[in-house]
DNA sequence: CAGCATCCTGCGTGATACTG
DNA sequence: CAGTATCACGCAGGATGCTG
């Protein structure tokens, strides 16, 4: 029997927490086609971005570093030099997929920006 | 200069922009009932927090205008003293609910005992 | 009641340089 | 290649006080 309610942190916000950071979400999204190495993902990330920011490395290792301890994601540290890495998620971070997909998904249909604020004219 | 817009902010990002914030998710969540006063919104993102931070107005109203702004809630001001406002989903706010609804659906099976990893992780 | 104005602080994020 | 270390800065967001 519960507390009446579990007012801690309603899932929301810990979803909040747990996504925050800009790359988690693209993180996780990227590694949802298969085990990626940390330079593959860095890429992968460019390639979304509008083309300025580069991902420091600091920050793209503070990210998977969360999405690890938050359990999303595996690393897997092949031995020694050179140095070889793969991130890939784990079931609980599987499980995370669809609802990035529906994120995603809505995003591509509301969420344009420009064709956002047409419609918002509502 | 058209670009073909190769990735126009992915629809992550964007999705993250739009929800930043610590109350933005949980108003929307809030007002999925329907329409709601300042005040009233106040008083339910307060009971649902851990009960110690007071939200001050300046943030609400923040966030509520950012919401107004991206198109997801409305803001309805009824005429003259005593101020009355009303909030309330547009459709695209509506739309939106089903998202927040996976979220908060996976959260609460995946995520409650992660919340408290992530504090624990510190 | 529903805000806005001002000050202040912590943290997320970027830049740059270095290492095993 | 896959990170870590250091410096710096903008901005979210809390505290307080005031207004129409």
């Amino acid at each position: 029997m519960a507390k009446a309610m579990p007012a801690r942190t309603c899932p929301v916000a810990a979803f909040q927490k747990m996504i925050s950071g800009k790359y988690k979400l693209r993180i996780v999204w990227d590694l949802k086609d298969g085990p990626r190495r940390y330079g593959e993902i860095r890429s992968g990330l460019l390639r979304g971005t509008s083309g300025s920011a580069e991902i420091t490395p600091r920050v793209l290792s503070r990210e998977l570093k969360a999405l690890t301890m938050s359990g999303l994601v595996d690393r897997k540290d092949f031995g020694e030099v050179p140095p070889k890495v793969e991130y890939r998620l784990t079931r609980k971070g599987k499980s995370f997929v669809p609802v990035v997909a529906a994120i995603r998904e809505w995003g591509e249909h509301h969420l344009d920006e420009a064709a956002a604020l047409t419609e918002a004219a509502e």
